[in-house]
DNA sequence: ACCTCATCTGACTTTGTTTGACTTTTACTT
DNA sequence: AAGTAAAAGTCAAACAAAGTCAGATGAGGT
């Protein structure tokens, strides 16, 4: 039972699939009509799934003839890439921004469905058992050195 | 007279051997009702009854389409396998001895050289930044339930 | 009867989603 | 230039889950 702005990220996430140039123009209430919710769920759904951390920019137009474009960003090369991930988990990174940045590991073909379960795991409170204020921290530097581990040796050998 | 607990225990596995995957996903407030029992003891029997020890992995979201999946870690052939390396690795487990463990996997074909990275990072002390009675703990935990989620995925999808 | 441990409950918290009323911006019309 | 309608934006409140925890209750062992 997904939710409703699951449904709606995954339709934004095929559409932009299946353009040529990674990028897609919607009408706000068009698309809100055709997935039959309020106007504003669009918004929701824009502020928690395309943020820039997830690698989307959003760009828009109000009033007549007005439109949301949505940009999957395209990273000159993998140092891009990896930049804008590392600076996406910081210091300390919650447990939920990490599962995303996962996810959109994964959706980017950097690493293997096993992989992501590891690392979704690793990631995970009940495992990193830690008081809170450095939970977020150890989580943000376990990630950072396993990704940094498994990323960059891509090239290498 | 089994306990509500035990019925709860029953009727989960139940859902799960009659899963094709060993995964099943519940709605937790859904299952209390239908087992007559308050929501907060479906959250009493998974935390002592489907716990990694038992072979199982709890994953949850909040919220509206909020669910709760469990896993199955293994079927019956792989018990042991599991059991064994669980063994190994016990409460507490130091560095080197998680390593050796790491690299009997990656030996036996068990993970990817990747994946064996992946995991060795996480097993570093300089990763795990946690005092010292603790760390070994963490570093079990955490490297139980790596295995446990990667290793799962070994036969089916 | 008493003790201990497992079970059960309910109040409260946290997280995530959905809705609708209201605001702002823009293009078009007059 | 002013007015109007057509967009999209904002925000707070309502709703919808699951999580936590401490205390009550119960069952088996001595």
């Amino acid at each position: 039972m997904p939710s409703l702005a699951d449904l709606i990220e995954q339709y934004i996430k095929k559409l932009i699939q299946e353009s040529e140039d990674r990028v897609v123009e919607i009408q706000r209430n068009e698309l809100a009509e055709k997935l039959r919710c309020v106007p504003s769920q669009i918004n929701y759904v824009l502020a928690t799934r395309f943020t820039l951390e997830h690698g989307y920019l959003i760009e828009s137009r109000r009033g007549g003839g007005g439109y949301i474009r949505i940009i999957k960003i395209a990273d000159q090369d993998r140092e891009a890439f990896y930049q804008r991930i590392f600076g996406a988990i910081g210091d300390a990174v919650s447990e939920s921004k990490a599962r995303e940045i996962i996810k959109a590991l994964y959706e980017a073909g950097s690493i293997t469905e096993r992989e992501k379960r590891l690392l979704t795991i690793a990631v995970d409170r009940k495992v990193l058992q830690v008081p809170l204020p450095y939970r977020d921290e150890l989580r943000a530097l376990l990630l950072k050195s396993m990704l940094a581990g498994v990323l960059n040796a891509e090239e290498g050998n």
